[in-house]
DNA sequence: TTTCGTTGAGACATTGTTGTCTCATATGGT
DNA sequence: ACCATATGAGACAACAATGTCTCAACGAAA
């Protein structure tokens, strides 16, 4: 009986990954329920969209999690980051735009986690030597997240490979473009 | 007395840049227009929005003619590249989200020819050994516009200064984040 | 000064979305 | 079978934004 809260934000993170301007009752409509019960569980559209925003970073926490950050080479950790986030590319994506309309109003605390994460796992990887320290930790993250987002989008509208997506944005955020003489 | 069309166009891209729900009466305002005079000369806000997506192509294509993609080395060519759009990456990047939402509809053919001449850049930089071809050029574009965006919004925010835009996309984008020994 | 065209301000109807409510129905537990 | 609870459908008002219109004021050119 009682509704997979879980579910719905599934299928509404599916829907507005796609359709960032989806109604209401468009975001009902996709999970299966009527619009009063959606309005049953989340009180508005902001409550919706902060239930999405605690569900893409928990998401995102676990990547980090998993990915054990510290462990190995950063290169190889980025890696694994890349792939254990890569389910969760089309909602970061979204939430990254929504954020964005936010102008000054708080932000969830929960990005600077995430960031203070992101960011510091790239320092440790300069102090280790392996990222150049030209680029700065914070730049570096942002670059991540738009790569992130740009594969996410590519990939949605067949412009790249869904197989791809882990290899485009690893080798482009490592390696970059230039074709060089390396170990 | 005739409104002039360019700079009512500067400001409504100066304010959708920072936020993109603006309403037509603060499009109007921001412009110091009246909201009927603005409606006079852009019939909605769809008219509005292609005005400015007009504007946008036109001006990432003066930039693509401006940095003489063909002359001298592909990475030479780049730092021309992003150097000239700069000035536009907020529009571009504004544009970019917005066109996200057309689902299937009809898109500005403008922004083929954008894709297309930049895709073809990379190709070359490719065939000329300069770039790596591992990376298709379809993703190296996505990936530009991404930088671009990202960038556009650290500095906005402050998280990366201003003057170090072009630095911080160029030196990802062809060097990547990896130290590498080169030469 | 007169005239013509443009503007700003505001009123207005329209539209789309939101949020609330009611009520009949269905489901699950007892 | 009974009851409590949750649901779907729809009606409804509230609200924001849009698009249209009118009118008075203004400025430039004759």
């Amino acid at each position: 009986m009682s509704l997979d809260r879980e579910q719905v934000l599934r299928s509404a993170a599916a829907l507005l990954t796609r359709k960032s301007t989806a109604t209401m009752d468009e975001v009902a409509r996709a999970a299966g329920i009527g619009r009063a019960t959606l309005h049953r569980h989340f009180a508005g559209r902001d409550a919706l969209v902060r239930a999405l925003e605690n569900l893409g970073i928990q998401e995102v926490e676990a990547a980090l999690d998993a990915a054990a950050l510290d462990e190995g080479s950063a290169q190889d950790a980025l890696r694994r980051l890349v792939a254990a986030v890569e389910p969760s590319a089309g909602l970061l994506s979204f939430l990254v735009t929504e954020n964005q309309l936010f102008e000054g109003e708080e932000v969830n605390e929960g990005w600077n986690r995430l960031d203070a994460r992101v960011s510091a796992f790239f320092r440790r990887g300069q102090e280790r030597g392996e990222f150049r320290i030209d680029l700065t930790p914070a730049w570096l993250t942002e670059a991540l997240y738009g790569l992130i987002s740009s594969a996410a989008w590519a990939v949605q509208d067949g412009r790249v490979a869904s197989q791809d997506f882990k290899y485009m944005i690893v080798e482009l955020l490592l390696g970059g473009a230039r074709r060089s003489v390396e170990q």
